[in-house]
DNA sequence: CTCAATATTTAACTTCGTCAAGTATTGATT
DNA sequence: AATCAATACTTGACGAAGTTAAATATTGAG
């Protein structure tokens, strides 16, 4: 019906670009209100909207949607179709690949994981086609209408080149994994920060649409912080950006393994909150698991580590608000889920240390299934196409 | 020669403003250089400077510079026509308005203060008319080519509509400051904040040339940050942005005015040192100054309440590269002088905070003359012509 | 059935840039 | 001195992408 593959940009002009963003991130909208929110003429909504409809990429909705108690012709709203292209996305962990295939509007459609048991580039890499293949080739044969993958890591990485600069958990330096992972699939392959493709998830389809600025933080391992502003992912000049974690919110708080002292990832990371119920209950063997059991059991002085978790968790993100001043932000998990525990502290932390109107910043917390990170490595593929 | 008033817009076009832009910000330039930096065809810069040539704002340099070691025809720079046009800022503190006349490259020209014994509205618009009447008539004569204005007043202030929100020192509350001011003097009038005035001032005419992401960091009796990203002053969805002074860094610390705990304010803010100081000589008669005579003396006790506020500082500035990462940090202050005892209390708790290449930001920090502040209005005036 | 109201399309026009070719000005080479 | 290569700048035709204004489409209400 449509031709499948193609490297032609989706939107030649401006005008085509924000047309398409607006309907793909705000659902479906008549050409005059596009024309009003993106300060256009309605006739030049016409024509930027014309060639995506010719393409397949938009319709025109049935039109069901009256505009008003008053009289007029009734608007057309356009809406993206969503099973016009898939894509998919691939978080890579130092022991696992999740992946997933989404429709055009990050709508999972498949899932799938391989274990890795070595973690050099050609390992992964291996593996990395053989999931993209088992994605690719599922029953809906999503095949004929994929062209784009995504990828998602943690660590220090360039998205312009799709290099990995350094990714301390793979242990991998200076690995052109765009290119890698191009020839490898034949996909027109993103790679992106797993935090902020994440960030970048939530900014097109999740709680951020719409925010010209807005912040998610997350909570596992490490904690780590995506922030956009003035409508754009941030990336820090020297590629440091969003380091949540490494702020400090005790001066006489533990040392943290980057040389500072009181981070909040030393009082909040999921080891530093094992290390510290180890410490006050007296047993080395504790694992994370059995310390929320613990303090669901109503243990104190476990209780109390994860109040102080929380509280410093609260802190980092009092003082992005602080700082940048987001119009919401989403706190979020690595998985686990030890919410209950730290919510309220989170809130408390926030709260005190908000300074004026920045307390009513809006806060969401609540947990993340995994695959929401090959979800963001998707999204971020799909931002490729639509903002080349 | 010239007209003196009038207000159409001084670039007509996107390419006319980033020529004038680049022109202005990072000295002369020829067409080609401008060209290539702005990614604009040669014929463009040349189209997108002859109105300004014909105004007067730019001129062409005698071509003494050479194209380098090769043959070929020299560039013709241009350059900013800095007596084309003056500006006056005019920065108001609750006790003295203190004001500048500043050329077209924010170059100071002459200064004037009037003290304040009324903080009233009225009482400080009189005050107000007197000091730009002194000014525009000053033996230079600025009167015929001065037709803009730039407030700089501390506080939540709206510059989109010149309205004062809130300023807790004037004691002001939705003050629509720049229509009386415009009524006043006949003048169009700019209203900003005066961090992100200064802010604004460094990133176009200071350390801040040219970068994509700055921050600026003021140490006095408050402590605030105006932050630069995406080549944009950033602003903060509820109008907060840059509270750098809650940010909290001490959870054991001393509770502040905000209702927060450990803030920077509260340990290193004017006030915070000096009640400090008393505490430890046991003198409460003790002043600001007399706290930094004692420090320079020698008092250990004293000089441990400046590090501890210099530690503090830099924990502040270590969570602004940490999350924004900008591409340097200038620290300045309000006018008085205890550099000598915190400048290198400050960079330890930033190298020691500063997540991995984030250590690598640069950090100016560097005192302030007072009547910085004023040129920080004229600046956000110059702005307004060029980037209406 | 007509009309007001609103949505969308069409076509002429405007603006702002690019492209390609020409002009200008220099140092080096003959 | 004449010529040439190199680089800077200018010019005019063109094209892309928008606007404006008028026409067309589709509805509810009188």
């Amino acid at each position: 019906m449509f031709p499948a593959t193609g490297t032609d940009a989706l939107a030649s002009t401006p005008a085509a670009t924000a047309v398409f963003t607006a309907v793909l991130t705000d659902g479906p909208l008549s050409r005059v209100s596009l024309a009003d929110r993106l300060g256009l003429s309605s006739a030049a909504v016409t024509k930027a909207a014309r060639p995506l409809i010719d393409m397949g990429y938009l319709y025109e909705l049935a039109a069901t949607e009256r505009t008003g108690p008053g009289a007029g012709r009734p608007a057309t709203p356009l809406a993206v179709r969503a099973d016009r292209e898939f894509f998919i996305g691939v978080k890579i962990t130092s022991d696992e690949l999740i992946g997933v295939v989404c429709d055009l509007r990050a709508g999972v459609r498949a899932t799938a994981r391989r274990r890795l048991t070595d973690t050099g580039v050609e390992a992964v890499l291996a593996e990395l086609g053989q999931l993209v293949e088992g994605l690719i080739d599922a029953p809906a044969g999503y095949r004929a209408r994929t062209r784009r993958l995504g990828l998602a890591i943690s660590g220090d990485v360039d998205r312009t080149t799709g290099l990995v600069r350094y990714s301390p958990f793979l242990q991998w330096r200076n690995v052109p994994l765009r290119q890698l992972a191009e020839e490898l699939t034949g996909l027109a392959v993103t790679v992106e920060n797993d935090v902020k493709a994440l960030t970048a998830a939530e900014h097109w389809f999740g709680e951020g649409v719409g925010a010209e600025s807005f912040a998610l933080v997350t909570v596992g391992t490490g904690i780590g912080c995506g922030l956009v502003v003035h409508g754009r992912l941030l990336s820090g000049s020297n590629g440091v950006a969003g380091e949540i974690g490494h702020i400090s919110v005790d001066a006489t708080g533990p040392t943290c393994h980057c040389g500072g002292r009181g981070c909040v990832e030393a009082i909040a990371g999921t080891d530093a909150i094992v290390r510290q119920v180890r410490e006050a209950v007296g047993r080395p063997d504790i694992t994370i698991e059995g310390a929320i059991a613990l303090a669901r059991d109503g243990d104190e002085a476990v209780r109390a580590v994860f109040a102080r978790a929380g509280n410093a968790i609260g802190c980092g993100i009092a003082a992005v608000a602080n700082l940048v001043g987001p119009a919401r932000i989403v706190v979020s998990g690595e998985g686990l889920a030890a919410y209950d525990l730290l919510e309220t502290h989170i809130r408390a932390g926030f709260e005190r240390q908000a300074f004026g109107v920045a307390a009513e910043c809006p806060l969401s917390i609540r947990p993340l299934p995994f695959e929401e990170w090959a979800r963001g490595a998707a999204a971020v593929s799909i931002q490729t196409l639509v903002v080349p």
